[in-house]
DNA sequence: TTTATATTTAACTTATTGGTTAATTAACCA
DNA sequence: TGGTTAATTAACCAATAAGTTAAATATAAA
């Protein structure tokens, strides 16, 4: 998981985490705190891991006071995804119309290149 | 990986699949095509197995042309993403203090349904 | 100093991921 | 028909992820 970006798609692509950091965006939490709803389905190490691979993506940052690690969200990394996104977002936003125009677009430029691979229908 | 949006994370978490999906974001582009630029670094089953996760989280869609399969880019699951987003855009984007603010005047509602955990310092 | 609470670490298991090579399928072409 | 190109499938492997239980650590409190 050498890039950044990667690591932080992939710290979301569990809802335990996303559920953790649904609760941080209300405030911090402890790790008992944050457990809570958990622990029917799972252990507290498992609590502990997942916090930890947050904790490494950055989206969380823990500190201590007395016995306690609270936790609080920091949305950085969220930053980074959403400035990737934006390169896609012609791709759901705008109406089917206008995508096929844009992508038109793009391959006549293409063409205009000599960059287009014809193919024989 | 049950449900949709982490499907779609894990599918994006990947440097490989992000580039085939930046590839597709300028058109349509055949299996060859897309593994191209990585037939160095790997094999071509190994490309068919990362298009299939794109596949499977619907991020594309391949249809057939002779021998080829062409492969289109769909929007629709990273809009499940920006819509997932949303809600923590004031966690990057606003400044600090106005986070702070934010989740002070949270703080204070919870406070007020007596929800708030009081531990001595 | 003992005990209780909060959290982490260690050691282990199982399933999934991301890759491989070899073989197979499918469509086209000479 | 036989050969070529495009892509997938099968069988396998190593590394990682996500969970477990049991033990260890850290702080506070009695």
């Amino acid at each position: 998981m050498e890039d950044h970006l990667s690591q932080t798609f992939a710290a979301l692509a569990d809802p335990t985490r996303r559920a953790m950091l649904a609760r941080l965006s209300k405030g911090e939490a402890s790790v008992t705190d944050l457990a809570r709803p958990f622990l029917k389905e799972m252990s507290l190490p498992a609590v502990t891991k997942h916090l930890k691979v947050l904790e490494k993506a950055g989206l969380i940052t823990k500190t201590k006071e007395a016995q306690w690690r609270p936790c609080k969200l920091n949305g950085m990394p969220l930053k980074d995804i959403a400035n990737w996104m934006e390169q896609y977002r012609v791709f759901w936003e705008e109406s089917f119309d206008r995508l096929d125009a844009y992508l038109k677009s793009i391959q006549t430029k293409r063409s205009a290149k000599g960059k287009k691979h014809v193919r024989k229908k």
